[in-house]
DNA sequence: CCGTTTACCTATAGGCTGTAGGCAATCGCC
DNA sequence: GGCGATTGCCTACAGCCTATAGGTAAACGG
């Protein structure tokens, strides 16, 4: 029987079973399950394991930088952060599988050609609604992703979940903080 | 031939493993190979592959912890944020594949009697150097927490590597920036 | 010194990866 | 429409990892 696959398909499905059973359970096998298909077929697809993983990765960053930067569109400061740093929360939340994948360690010329790049621009165009010195934009890039991160880390390891108050709150918070430390960037 | 295997010596050559190889090579195969054992002997000190990995991140929690609170000691304000936050960093210089370990998920029970709670009474301990009200600490803890999580991570994954300046450069901002988020956190 | 425990062994079944080679459905071209 | 080339999926197989069952011999304890 023809089914039809492209390498497209075959990382959708690998795709939809990493947030249904974990990343770390999407194998060749586990797909080609999924779609019907001897395990053999879809090495016609993709070129092993590490590269469907790799391509769920690709996936996942290009979903987000997606979602992101439709959120972002006019808004600016605490807002634009609120958007950027939810559009990666609800992603973590509709998506843990895919999620997990886009944290995947990929060889500099695939992280070069992946959506990383557009996730920095987004952040840095935040920065443009705050008096943060040039020079300083990159460590305010970073801080900002690191938080963002971090957060959306612990939240999805559940490292919030044994503590009130909900983790909801704490995030208004977190954004507050950030837009805090923006405002007053150059203050001692 | 007796080679004097425990659950603990088999779980270290997991971590050694984990440093040197990646964490996701971590098999109990490799371990027997390791120490020169058949793979089914280590059975006996170890429920599976699963239960190994759970070993190794409880012992990578437990040695961040120990680091962590040695740093800590005598030291308040920045220089407590600088401690804790260097641990952790250093920590995951040094012992990637642990690093990466102590992010598995635990099952509650077995997190809940892991060096977690103690990771999170380090952070706490620092908000005692800063007037930040009592019934804000969990927010604080968790703005901490994920600043330094989302960092060291970030760079582990490589996220700095190609902009400049460096990363350590960045990490003494980020203290700053949580020094004077924590000093001023009741400030408009 | 002998019985028990313990540490490691062999054997085996089952799953995932990845390669080689085969067959048949489909496509492109006349 | 017919025919050759391509493509999509197949079977077969080798290698490695997990995990269990059951055996053997070293070490320990009375």
């Amino acid at each position: 029987m023809r089914h039809g696959l492209t390498a497209e398909r075959v990382t959708v499905i690998g795709a939809e079973l990493a947030d249904t059973h974990g990343f770390g359970s999407v194998t060749v096998s586990a797909v080609a399950r999924e779609v019907g298909v001897k395990p053999a077929s879809l090495y016609a697809h993709v070129a092993g394991s590490q590269d469907l993983r790799a391509r769920i990765a690709l996936l996942a960053l290009e979903e987000m930088a997606d979602r992101a930067s439709a959120a972002m569109v006019g808004r600016a400061g605490r807002d634009a952060l609120a958007a950027l740093g939810g559009a990666y929360r609800d992603y973590a939340r509709e998506h843990p599988g895919r999620y997990v994948a886009a944290q995947l360690r990929l060889d500099p010329e695939t992280a070069a050609a992946s959506a990383g790049p557009r996730h920095s621009a987004l952040a840095r165009a935040i920065l443009h609604g705050y008096a943060v010195p040039e020079v300083d934009h990159v460590h305010a890039v970073r801080i900002l992703g690191s938080l963002f991160r971090g957060f959306v880390d612990l939240e999805a390891a559940g490292a919030f979940d044994h503590s009130s108050p909900s983790a909801d709150a704490s995030w208004l918070r977190t954004l507050d903080a950030l837009d805090a430390l923006l405002t007053r960037w150059d203050l001692p």
